[in-house]
DNA sequence: CTGAAAGCGCTTACAG
DNA sequence: CTGAAAGCGCTTACAG
């Protein structure tokens, strides 16, 4: 509840005196320094955050902007949080969440309030009204998964085609000719969720140019019931499948795992398996099975410190997009197909 | 960038009207308002949000301290920052994400500089020196987990002493004497996590009064190998184990069950299994497994909730803890003890 | 090395 | 129904 003006009278100085000695933008008598430094201490003071708005001073806040939809799987998330605001920490930010809907004006109200310096645009959609908003915003934005009008954007993203075009390169070269894209809920796809969608293009893309076959297949329930009869499904539509990315998560891999060994395959003799957009945790399952991660503290990092370089003025690219390659992490569940 | 002197001047009318419009707080004439509305909208005017601070009104954000451990398990994390947000989004809150450790004086900062209207503290350890902090804040405090020195702070949580309870006395009804308590990382119980140990203890008590045996066990590396150690050291020191409570994470269960089946164990038949602390997602596991979950979707409600409460006056019970009951949900993994 | 004073963008008694 | 003006807690040219 102290202010300035307490300090001030307490240590026996002016309050522009106070104010150099907190912010160090002058240099202070020592015996003087300490002496504010004490009384500030003693009435346990602090510059009130909220007055840099009125000054154009740094707030040292960004926003976080990842609206919640219905297919959002919460345990993912968090490491995109965590992600941004450990990175964020390490420049002295802290981040302001914002969950609202992508229509909703939240965005708005807070980039052009003053109340934080940069805004980041998480889980951005192949077209997302955000980014639209974002040309119009007073402070950086920058968007983690690029769209298709990201003008207004620095974008950060992973190279989810490269990781397409790495799976099925990697699977050709081992002698498979038939692959099972097994996909998460399939509304995601639907609604232009970024990743999933590239991803699957490239794969198709890749695939075709070697004339490999592939069906995809998608989880809905999340059951076991429902994936075995994904499996049963797939291998109607393709008996000789030997290999399968798996673009889902960790239980729904372990089941997928358990259903082939029903139907009586080994994994990985009889069936390869690839996961597809993990999180670097497909070592510790009952098989350990190759991977390439999402890596989100990577591109949530970056992203944050590509908004730094835009705040101290580093940088000004707007349109700008930046692919961070992604890495395949080998688990021995990738092996040579057997001759049929 | 427009302020409110450009509304104003556009709007032939004085500042003060400009603001009276903007927050409703007197009544003016109807083509005024419109003029000044228009205005406004024209010039893409938001009146900025920090001054508020300045006049001591509410900020409409809210501060969500969450120290970040070594053993933070990040996907369990990101329920807790959602239930938290969403609930706080019902209010028109946002929230600012303090991940600093609790040693930090961030949240000192935070809290004294008017910048949010209250704080809550996630993940509060039995000793935590957040607490000693927040008897000195300015702002209302709440508490996610109860510490033993919470006197400063309204403490909210699941009663996870009831847990442990509902889980012995489950176990016993069905004839069971003999409990293995599979508990996640051990590091966390030493630092004094919360739940974990109040769970654990109750266990402990309850069983005792029945004269049952607990055996612990704790997970470590979290490998297949490590869990079928663990096991394999569980049924040395105790064989006639006939159920376990698994308070770890789903993919640690799955690799749990994985290892009594290569014993020769049938779950449920030979082993029942009762998972603790878990997320209400353990029935799509290849065995469905009866739980009592975390919920933090209600214990994080429940505190923003006591929180606005705090802040509407209707509150002040400060040092109060209230206990959310949990909830047994039946999935069947949880069957009469065979007669030895 | 330090202070008096203007000003940041808004709110709100006070006056009309 | 509306305006002129004081003041919120700071920062920072300006002056000494």
């Amino acid at each position: 509840m102290a202010g300035i003006k307490d300090v001030a009278k307490r240590a026996g100085v002016s309050i522009s005196t106070v104010s150099y000695v907190m912010s160090g933008k002058r240099s202070v008598k020592v015996e003087t320094k300490i002496r504010v430094l004490q009384a500030a201490r003693e009435l346990n003071y602090f510059p009130r955050g909220g007055t840099r708005v009125l000054r154009g001073t740094r707030t040292n806040m960004l926003a976080l902007s990842s609206p919640e939809h219905d297919w959002t799987d919460y345990t993912n998330y968090s490491a995109f949080f965590f992600g941004v605001a450990q990175r964020a920490q390490h420049y002295g930010y802290d981040v302001l969440l914002l969950m609202g809907e992508e229509e909703n004006d939240d965005l708005k109200r807070i980039s052009d309030s003053g109340m934080v310096d940069g805004l980041l645009l998480l889980d951005v959609e192949l077209d997302d009204p955000r980014v639209e908003q974002a040309k119009m915003a007073r402070i950086p934005v920058v968007s983690i998964g690029y769209s298709n009008n990201g003008s207004g954007v620095i974008s950060i993203d992973l190279d989810f085609k490269l990781m397409g075009q790495w799976a099925v390169e990697k699977a050709y070269k081992l002698g498979h000719r038939h692959v099972l894209m097994m996909g998460s809920n399939e509304e995601a796809y639907a609604k232009g969720s970024n990743f999933l969608i590239r991803t699957e293009r490239s794969v198709d893309e890749t695939a075709a140019k070697h004339g490999m076959n592939v069906v995809h297949n998608y989880i809905h329930s999340g059951s076991m019931e429902d994936i075995e009869q994904s499996v049963e499904d797939a291998f109607r539509q393709d008996p000789e499948l030997s290999v399968v990315f798996a673009q889902c998560n960790l239980e729904q891999i372990e089941m997928l795992i358990r259903s082939f060994q029903r139907r009586g395959l080994d994994v990985p003799r009889d069936m390869s398996i690839l996961a597809l957009g993990t999180f670097g945790n497909t070592a510790k399952m009952t098989i350990p099975v190759d991977e390439i991660p999402m890596m989100p503290f990577v591109s949530c990092g970056r992203s944050v410190d590509v908004l730094m370089d835009m705040l101290s003025g580093k940088r000004s690219d707007i349109g700008a997009v930046e692919l961070i390659p992604p890495k395949y992490l080998k688990r021995g569940s990738m092996v040579k197909a057997r001759k049929s």
